[in-house]
DNA sequence: TATTGTTATGTTACCGCTCACATGAGCGGT
DNA sequence: ACCGCTCATGTGAGCGGTAACATAACAATA
């Protein structure tokens, strides 16, 4: 606390003045005097004096930070919801607190330290079951804002921000579909995650408006990493069933699915068309280029800080789901059938 | 401030003891009788007591919160140094206040922030610089504590963490000219950060060490995004030298430099060797696997938050430089010239 | 038994700010 | 000239801890 052991009353003393005349001057009270807060703002600026955020947590009873529990910091879907929701905290004077839980059980240790400093809400990213709602509720009941980022509760307890999975699941097969392919394959995220269900839930509403048979077999699930893209081709391709196509439910599974189909000689897209999901940053630097579906990450971010401030803001808030548009990104990992 | 309302002194009335032996309690001090202990600790877990890190901060005038300021969130560098850097310091009681400042002007009111908030000592990944050092320099001589991440500073002032970055460019020509590669171009990153200016003298003096003449129209300046690194390759392409290897200053600089040599029908490796520089996490799954040159990201981080909180819990702490060593990571998109 | 030391616990002030309320000056209406 | 109003400013308490010192109880020593 080296910085500015100056105090609001060393400069009330040099500007003749109260303490609370000077914190009436900080704070932008309009109860000032013009010519008494020039005095005060000089004898501020001559001393070097900087509030302190924390005694005006102390005295007022919240601390203009907030808490945000990721499963990691450095997987570009959280990393830019954090980024995203760090800016928009920040134009409001808001903090952020960031904390990486890679599992379940170090949320809890988390969560507690979080809260003996005072945390005014919590940003909650990727929220994996019902265990971490679990440990979030008896917040909730004690009245502390609780913001879901890119997946909803079950209930309305919580406000949430995610993107539309069953739709973009739908996109992404029914491009698939559009391109002439009938028999599509899909890897999922681990089961435990909303977003795999409901991005499944798409892809099978796609198909059956199609009047395509779905084959179990080509559903496969993955753990979001590309080599997990890689072990589901090979599960396809030890099925007695072929495919055309693969819906990926993120790009690196996508990219890992590519690479494993390389390996056994099949081309991208002119034997089989992957498609991704997120757009990660070099998507198009992959070869092919990755054809994908795009979630607004940062936006994610941002409207999750928005939300989460709102609630702090205003006890009596209700919650709300903010549900964002998906977009298919046509690059070149999809080709017609048969092309 | 919702959670728990009660206090040190509503635990002290119900174990019939002072607020300060429940302080003592708390603190874990050992003056304090089991029997007493007890007694305390039963009231805490009745209660649902919760310090107070706050109204703990304002006491002891520190608040175990240390800043980091980066460029960015989201690019794999800067979150893998922050996830590392935040894992350590959570593992000793601090946490980390993110902040991102894209630009340099972004800088001195993010440090503001921070200052109000107390932090005890400020992270600074990859200070640009000499104007980022500035803004840094009044904090230092006040006494609050700056370690640089990724980048060391001219003077001894601040203590550093960053790789060898002479060594590493070195590393990678060096590997370039074992494969019998005599005309090497090189990409580097912008002119005012300090390693690209290192990797520089690593990669000349590997080439003058073979007595190799150097050519400047080799040399091509970017801003670490792939566009430049394409963009680079058609700056060389249009020079009439011609070139068989290149050495990016990193991973998306040498991924869209392959997407440029591709695009005018130079086949990687087999025309053109290309290394990167990082390892970032899909660097494997780029066609062809990009052999490039691997920093510990996490290690910068977690070095990093170690020496910050070693200074800010010893005053008179000497800055330390921390040199980490870089690796190469040999995969397909180099190949011995005329393989 | 008186004296000194040790140890557990209590008391009080203070960290730097904000809040609620008190005060007193300035001014118009009667 | 008196009252009452408004508005700038001041006063004191309190947010929830910790630090420094005070105190009381008991054991050890002379």
């Amino acid at each position: 606390m080296s910085p500015s052991r100056v105090t609001i009353r060393d400069v009330a003393a040099l500007a003749g003045v109260s303490h609370q005349t000077v914190s009436r001057v900080i704070n932008n009270s309009e109860r000032v005097t013009p010519s008494t807060r020039k005095r005060v703002e000089g004898a501020i600026k001559e001393l070097g004096y900087r509030p302190n955020a924390i005694a005006r947590s102390m005295a007022k009873g919240h601390t203009y930070t907030l808490g945000c529990i990721s499963p990691n910091l450095t997987n570009y879907i959280f990393s830019s919801m954090i980024e995203g929701a760090q800016t928009e905290a920040r134009s409001q004077g808001f903090f952020i607190l960031t904390g990486s839980a890679p599992s379940i059980d170090e949320v809890p240790p988390l969560l507690d330290e979080m809260l003996d400093r005072r945390v005014d809400g919590l940003l909650v990213l990727n929220p994996r079951d019902d265990n971490r709602y679990r440990y979030l509720l008896p917040l909730i009941e004690e009245g502390i804002p609780v913001v879901y980022l890119k997946n909803s509760p079950k209930g309305e307890l919580v406000s949430s921000v995610c993107s539309d999975d069953q739709g973009g699941g739908y996109q992404a097969t029914q491009y698939l579909l559009e391109l002439k392919h009938t028999s599509i394959a899909t890897i999922t995220g681990p089961e435990n995650e909303e977003c795999t269900q409901d991005r499944l839930v798409g892809y099978r509403q796609a198909l059956s408006e199609t009047g395509i048979k779905q084959e179990e077999i080509l559903i496969a699930r993955g753990d979001w990493t590309a080599e997990s893209g890689g072990q589901a081709i090979q599960q396809f391709l030890a099925s007695e069933k072929s495919f055309s196509a693969v819906f990926a439910q993120n790009d690196q599974m996508a990219v890992g699915a590519i690479h494993a189909l390389r390996n056994v000689g099949l081309r991208v897209p002119q034997d089989v068309s992957v498609i991704g999901y997120d757009d990660i940053p070099l998507a198009s630097y992959f070869d092919p280029p990755l054809t994908t579906v795009r979630q607004p990450m940062d936006e994610f971010g941002r409207h999750g800080a928005q939300l989460l401030i709102d609630a702090v803001q205003n006890p009596k808030h209700k919650t709300k789901q903010v549900c964002l548009n998906t977009q298919i990104i046509k690059r070149k990992s999809c080709a017609p059938l048969n092309a």
